[in-house]
DNA sequence: TAGATTGTTAATCGATTAACAATC
DNA sequence: TAGATTGTTAATCGATTAACAATC
């Protein structure tokens, strides 16, 4: 019984929500005061009462006629979501994908700051990478308890993940975001969310494979009982 | 009408499709020749049910009592990704994330290489990274009719993704690995897959959230109407 | 006012889960 | 044989889509 995969209601809503934020910081910048659903979803490819249904669990109320205040609609997102206040991070695993997310500046849009990296070889240790340090890992249960992380990110080979993520739990991180593609167990209490890189790449290379043998890049209903491989 | 989102049936079993293909290559190195979906299930935290459903759509046939040969189902599995001929890719956009991509091994798992990299910035074209060339962009259009690739993996600043995006496809690229947070617009025929990292982070926020909240990670189901957010 | 848009309720669609006969 | 597992059909669940009254 895998009791650990926890379900949330709404995961496609709540997916959606950064890109709705990312465009809304946009039209906000450019001093755009209202948006309606409909412009929302043709800037993002969605049918309207996708945006519509969405947005509603924000508890956010719009004009008729009129549309959304942009301002509010940012600030009633990044409170669902939790980006409003700036949660601090560390990062484990200063690797070639580790270096880049700590040079990635768009973690500030998702409200999420690597505050301090972590790792065991002795040539990485000491560094500065893009003004972080990179600690070495034992530093971090101390570190943890006194700067009150919570949120650890993931980076280490996929043979090491389980090992590491046991240390850093029992530090008091409670929120991993892996990007190693091993399944992590971790206990009742702790949130350990997946970014499999594979996954987008297995949807692209079967939309391509079906879009020059079926046509549309769309996959029939029915009819996938041809088969030309025998056991 | 966004006629340019394209779905794809039964999209969830092929998003889950690498991680059984991960697994049954470790199977396999460890010489183990049968699994049964109740194995498998128990490895990546999932019912058994789902597995048989999602192991069913590659045409792979088991063995009541026994399970699947498991040689057989890596070939059944990458046979439907398209994953057992190595798919060349050219990567454009050559920043922390491009060269973290360019380092990469894993991606020989997926049937896919990186065979070079095109940036427009001379500080970078000329360099050889992960022992893969960096070219100017303006070499991209020859190369890709020559070496007859089909697939570009975009890691330009999302400002310039849509403008880079025309110029890739109009050198005959037929599906981009979109890894900017800009949506792009592309022309019947060509397939574009976003890998929003965002989204990714939107759940673990959310979850989060709702655990040191609710309890346990999972948002209750009709009672969502309190909010202390005043208009 | 007329009409675009919101917000809600109902209908449809697809994925997950359950049930169970067939099989070795 | 007994029983674990497959493969299929049916039931449930949830998300998307459609319909439409309310609103400014």
């Amino acid at each position: 019984m895998p009791g650990n995969v926890m379900r949330i209601a709404k995961l496609p809503t709540i997916q959606r929500l950064p890109s709705y934020l990312r465009i809304l910081k946009m039209l906000h910048a450019e001093g755009r005061e209202q948006v309606s659903t409909t412009t929302l979803a043709a800037l993002l490819q969605l049918q309207a009462i996708v945006v519509r249904k969405d947005l509603s669990i924000t508890g956010i109320v719009g004009k008729p006629r009129v549309g959304y205040c942009v301002v509010d609609l940012i600030r009633f997102i990044e409170e669902y979501l939790d980006w409003n206040n700036t949660n601090e991070a560390f990062l484990i695993g200063v690797g070639h994908l580790g270096t880049a997310l700590m040079g990635y500046s768009g973690f500030e849009d998702n409200g999420m700051r690597i505050v301090a990296a972590f790792d065991t070889d002795p040539e990485k240790v000491g560094q500065t990478i893009h003004g972080k340090q990179v600690l070495h890992l034992d530093k971090f249960a101390d570190l943890t308890r006194r700067m009150h992380v919570q949120i650890a990110i993931l980076t280490v080979p996929a043979n090491h993940a389980q090992k590491v993520a046991d240390v850093i739990i029992s530090a008091g991180i409670r929120g991993i975001w892996n990007f190693t593609p091993a399944k992590l167990e971790v206990p009742e209490g702790v949130v350990s969310q997946q970014q499999n890189i594979a996954e987008g790449f297995a949807v692209l290379s079967t939309r391509l494979k079906h879009m020059s043998e079926g046509g549309s890049g769309k996959i029939p209903e029915g009819d996938e009982d041809e088969l030309d491989e025998e056991v």
